[in-house]
DNA sequence: TTTATATGCAACTTTTTAGTTGCATAATTG
DNA sequence: CAATTATGCAACTAAAAAGTTGCATATAAA
């Protein structure tokens, strides 16, 4: 679906989420959604709605064991962003005269 | 502020927002909001809303002329996407098998 | 000057999002 | 087995977001 591409640009639009990820990609192992709650200041269970959008959005993998539910990060669907802005990247290259110029042309 | 980061994140978090300042780095002059709406299937202050907000993260300009408010794309304030983006690719720039002993020394 | 156009502002509705609490249940540990 | 632990599910609240309509106003055109 084209709709992953929404799904991911919302997932990474909430400050928390993207400090769970973040936790997530420096840690050294994977971690337990309890283990990932004691870190933030939310109960398990907003934690854990955060974890789902960021599941669902394939940012976060998960790891069935017993109990327990292991996430790890998985930062590869970050590359259909990168790939989004690669095309607007062209323009933020541009120095500021040049940018002054091509805007210049734009005003009638 | 470290808030717009915030702001940013939440401007292309829209599709609509998407695609309206995708329609702006297309166009060949500044636009008004008029001109915008027209191509959007959505009211007139509908668009002016998602405008402002674009506005705010500092991706969409104006340029007020008379009675006209040109607006028009600035790309630059993705960069700090970019660089957002930059630490995390260093783990998707990774082979699958790479990734996948990287993830077995963080499962117990 | 009268009319038409481009816009802003305010109030309102609907939907989504972020977060909560409470309870049930399955797996572990003592 | 009894107690503890990790979790999911459901219901709920509060706030933010997306979008609407109506009206006022300033500019431009006839």
């Amino acid at each position: 679906m084209q709709d992953n591409i929404n799904k991911l640009f919302k997932a990474i639009a909430d400050p928390t989420r993207r400090d769970i990820f973040h936790a997530l990609v420096l840690a050294t192992s994977a971690l337990s959604i309890t283990q990932i709650s004691t870190q933030f200041d939310m109960s398990r269970q907003g934690v854990t709605k955060h974890i789902k959008i960021l599941n669902d959005a394939g940012l976060v993998q998960m790891n069935e064991q017993g109990r327990n539910r292991f996430c790890y990060a998985d930062p590869k669907p970050l590359k259909e962003v990168n790939k989004w802005m690669q095309f607007y990247s062209q323009f933020w290259d541009d120095s500021l005269d040049k940018l002054g110029n091509y805007l210049d042309t734009k005003q009638t």
